[in-house]
RNA sequence: UCCGGUUUAGCUCAGUCGGUAGAGCGCUUGACUGUUAAUCAAGAUGUCGUCAGUUCGAGUCUGACAACCGGAGCCA
């Protein structure tokens, strides 16, 4: 009878049944009657034991010589065993080797980060790599589920665009036949356009920053979830937002124990993470904060890196910060009805000190002052009639909000670059591989 | 763009006072029946980032440049 073919991700409904599996080889140790394999299929990691009694010569031979990431069937039978990382490894009896692999450059030891990104390519099929792809996929599936249960369309903003929708912001520059384009750095403009269409929308796509940026947090090619809802205020939006935040926390609980496993990551600091309302505090109050811990800010000041760590690291769970000052902020926002200095927004900042994960606000809808925000910022009126005719013909209340979703994948794998958190980083540095 | 740092074997690094190149891993061969970065024995390995300078002599000292890393600014 042929074996089974299966993953290893199933070997455990398996057990003591023979079957077929295709793998690489990322490791191996041998002795003279037993060999252990150390397997990777794409979907887990295991192990395969060759016991030299139990095989024919050749078989045995072959699994003393097979070389790291050299790929091959493997038959044999799944076992339930302790002393095996993954919980089950497989008997082998047979091997039929499929590809050869030499020199293999990133062998079972230190490397530095350069290295590693230069071999980017190869690199994701080790262990943390592959732990920190399934995190993503979860997060990726979750938000689809989300925004499908609260009833949001799916609204796929352009890509190519022919303006800047925030202005001062660098853009990639691009040439759209005989004119000029950019590569989009958010669709949000677009997404207010789909709500008045659809009530409520949102986009999960590419973004482009031709910013020098040179930091943990920043990539020039990343992926945003921009949501954007009509007929809604601000305390609607940040209530959708934690309850998202929530769930993509709590998804990632419930469908990848392995993958927090392999990556360290505590599920019961996680778990905190799941519990809503967050706590919210004013821009004010954030100021104030920080001066009293000997901060060099004043009120109006944006907030860098290291003050954002600070402010996430007072509190247990995520935080919002509400109403920025308008001088720091785009001239698409509300203003707040009773001050005219600041803005109906809010930030919500990572707790473990991983800073801003989301930007959003309130929109402005009336014509007449979103085109008087438009001439301020220097921007050109004739670029926005189409976001100007929103508020012409029916405008209503609407808020939105973004998530760089590098960012959330920093921060839930607690890792210290957001590089890994995508499978091939752009940066000012690196375009290859 | 600014500040700091790094650059030596395939990889990660050491290299003292300026005197002619080292280790570990990986790789090859062998031993070993439960290994988890296995262990043990033997073997092969270099444009010391580039260019110029000082010196009898430079991996080591000086200068310029480059690449990369970390941080800042900007931002999700």
């Amino acid at each position: 009878m042929m074996a089974t073919q299966i993953n290893i991700i199933d070997a455990k409904n398996y057990v003591d049944q023979e079957v077929k599996i295709g793998v690489w080889l990322t490791d191996k140790r041998s002795s003279g009657k037993i060999a252990f394999l150390q397997l990777r299929d794409g979907t887990a990691f295991f192990q395969g034991v060759v016991v030299k009694s139990n095989v024919s010569e050749d078989t045995f031979a072959m699994a003393k010589h097979l070389r790291q990431e050299s790929s091959f069937w493997i038959t044999g039978v799944i076992h339930e065993d302790s002393r095996s990382h993954f919980g089950y490894e497989i008997e082998v009896s047979d091997i039929e080797l499929v590809g050869e692999s030499e020199d293999y450059p990133i062998t079972p030891k230190d490397h530095g980060i350069e290295f590693l990104l230069d071999n980017r390519h190869i690199w994701l099929r080790s262990r943390r790599p592959y732990a920190i792809m399934q995190i993503r996929n979860e997060m990726i599936q979750a938000t689809y589920r989300f925004f499908g249960q609260e009833g949001f369309l799916k609204f796929d903003p352009p890509i190519l665009t022919g303006s800047a929708p925030e202005g001062t912001t660098e853009l990639f520059h691009i040439e759209y036949f005989d004119t000029d384009a950019y590569l989009s750095q958010s669709g949000q403009l677009y997404e207010e356009a789909g709500a008045l269409a659809f009530d409520k929308v949102f986009s999960f796509g590419p973004t482009f920053r031709a910013e020098k940026s040179k930091t943990r947090r920043h990539l020039t090619e990343f992926w945003m979830i921009e949501p954007e809802m009509a007929f809604m205020h601000q305390e609607e939006s940040l209530k959708i937002q934690e309850r998202y935040i929530a769930y993509l926390v709590q998804s990632v609980l419930d469908h990848c124990d392995y993958a927090l496993k392999l990556l360290d990551r505590d599920p019961e600091v996680l778990k905190k993470y799941t519990k809503t309302p967050y706590p919210r505090i004013s821009y004010d109050e954030a100021v104030k904060m920080l001066q009293e811990a000997d901060f060099d800010v004043k009120w109006g000041d944006d907030f860098g890196s290291p003050e954002e760590t600070y402010i996430s690291d007072q509190f247990e769970q995520p935080v919002f910060i509400l109403n920025y000052p308008k001088a720091i902020k785009p001239f698409y926002m509300k203003p707040h009805p009773t001050r005219d200095d600041v803005y109906i927004c809010a930030d919500l900042l990572a707790p473990e000190g991983y800073g801003e994960i989301i930007g959003g606000s309130e929109r402005e809808t009336d014509y007449d002052q979103l085109k008087a925000s438009i001439e301020n910022a220097g921007l050109d009126v004739n670029a926005y009639e189409w976001y100007l005719d929103l508020r012409k013909y029916g405008s209503v209340p609407h808020s939105g909000f973004g998530l760089g979703l590098e960012r959330a994948i920093t921060w839930i794998c607690h890792l210290d670059h957001l590089r890994e958190a995508i499978p091939f980083p752009r940066m000012i540095n690196r375009i290859q591989p």
